[in-house]
RNA sequence: GCUGAGGUGGCGGAGUGGACAAUCGCAACAGUCUGUAAAACUGUCGCCCUACCGGGCUACCCAGGUUCGAAUCCUGGCCUCAGCA
C-alpha cells in the first residue's frame, strides 16, 4: 500500500514548516488540505507558507469566489497524489480542514453527489420545518440517522434532499492509503500568543490583499472595517485573531474525536526529534 | 459647582410594580459534521443540590422606605457620562 503522510491540526502550530522539513528528509513533497488556501492570492490573509525547493500542492487552485467544495478537493488531491507516486516520491498532506482529509482517506459516499443549484434555490426559501418535513418524507431513515444539531441546521438539510432525490450511486473505492497521522497541537494560551503574533506579523500586507466582494473568510471582515477607516488597527487586530482562535478551537474539536493521530506538542522543546523519529519507524517498514 | 442623562449577569444592552434568575447580541464552555467545512448548526451559560422532573439560595451601585409583592416607586448616599462653568 502507498504510504501516506498526514500532518494535521490547528492553525498556527507550524505544520507547514514541519511537513517541507520531513518533506526533504524523505523526498516528499506537500498537498495542501486547506480550504482557504485552495484561492488564488490572499497569501498573507490565509498564511501561506512557501518553500524554494518542496513543490505544495493544492495552494492557489482557484479564483476567490468560485465554487469549491471537499468533492473538488478529493478529485485535485487524488490526482495530485497519483502524480508524486509516479515520480516514487512520498506525499505529505498537511492541513487543518478536517472534513477534507476524512474525505480523502475513508470513503464519502454521497460525494458523488452533485449540487442541484435550482432545487437549492427553492428549497433555501423553505421553512425549517417545511424542511424537516420533506426530509422524513423522502428519507426517514437518513432523517433519524442525524442528531439534533443537524436536523435543525437548513444548509445540512437541503444537502440531504438533493442527496435523497439524486440516482443512486455505487461509491467508487477509494484509494487505502497507508497513512501516517500526525498531529500538531499546544496547549491554548501558547497557541494564542502564536496566533496573535502570526496575525499582527501578516496584518500590513493582509489588508492589501483584501476587497470588497472577497469571500467572508477570516480575517476580511476586519480588516476591510479597518481599510474603510471604520476600525482601528487595534480593533481589526483584535477581531482577527478571535475568530482564527475560534476557529483553532474548532478544529481541535474535529480533531479530538479521531483516535488514530499521534500527537505532539510543539511548545516542548524537542517534539521534532520526536517526529523525526516516529515517522522514521514507519516509513523503513 | 450647576443642569441633564444614567448606574442591570464577563461585556454590550432590554426590561420601568407581579408571568424575572431577568428578552436579545457578543464572549465563554461543550458539541455536531458524508459537495458551501473559512461554512452552517445544536446545547449550556448566577450559585448549590437533582433520578434533568424539578428544588433551594443569593441577585439588577449602596443604605433605608412604600407595598401582599420592587430591577422597576420614594428618600438619602456614592459613582459615571454629556452640556454649562
Amino acid at each position: 500500500m502507498n504510504k501516506l503522510l498526514v500532518v494535521c491540526g490547528p492553525t498556527a502550530t507550524g505544520k507547514t514548516a514541519l511537513a517541507i522539513m520531513l518533506a526533504k528528509q524523505w523526498n516528499g513533497e506537500l498537498v495542501s488540505a486547506d480550504s482557504r488556501q485552495i484561492y488564488k492570492g490572499l497569501d498573507a490573509l490565509t498564511g501561506k507558507d512557501r518553500s524554494d525547493d518542496i513543490p505544495i500542492w493544492l495552494y492557489d487552485v482557484v479564483e476567490p469566489g468560485m465554487a469549491f467544495s471537499v468533492a473538488h478537493f478529493v478529485r485535485l488531491a487524488k490526482s495530485s497524489i497519483e502524480n508524486i507516486y509516479k515520480r516514487n516520491k512520498l506525499p505529505i498532506l498537511v492541513g487543518g480542514t478536517g472534513f477534507y482529509l476524512q474525505a480523502l482517506t475513508t470513503t464519502v459516499d454521497s460525494l458523488m453527489v452533485p449540487p442541484n443549484p435550482s432545487l437549492r434555490m427553492v428549497l433555501h426559501a423553505a421553512s425549517l420545518s417545511s424542511l424537516q418535513e420533506e426530509l422524513q418524507l423522502i428519507d426517514s431513515l437518513r432523517w433519524k440517522a442525524m442528531n439534533e444539531s443537524d436536523q435543525k441546521n437548513p444548509r445540512r438539510l437541503i444537502r440531504a434532499i438533493e442527496v435523497a432525490r439524486s440516482a443512486k450511486y455505487v461509491p467508487p473505492t477509494m484509494p487505502q492509503y497507508d497513512a501516517l497521522w500526525i498531529g500538531l497541537t499546544s496547549p491554548l494560551s501558547i497557541l494564542e500568543q502564536r496566533i496573535r503574533k502570526r496575525v499582527r506579523e501578516r496584518f500590513v500586507k493582509a489588508v492589501r490583499e483584501v476587497r470588497d466582494g472577497l469571500p467572508s473568510l477570516l480575517g476580511v471582515a476586519p480588516l476591510l472595517s479597518y481599510s474603510h477607516g471604520n476600525s482601528t488597527k487595534e480593533e481589526a487586530l483584535a477581531k482577527w485573531t478571535l475568530s482564527e482562535l475560534q476557529y483553532a478551537k474548532r478544529q481541535m474539536t474535529w480533531f479530538r474525536k479521531q483516535k488514530n493521530i499521534r500527537w505532539f506538542d510543539v511548545s516542548k522543546e524537542g517534539y521534532i526529534g520526536l517526529v523525526e523519529a516516529y515517522v522514521s519507524s514507519w516509513y523503513t517498514h
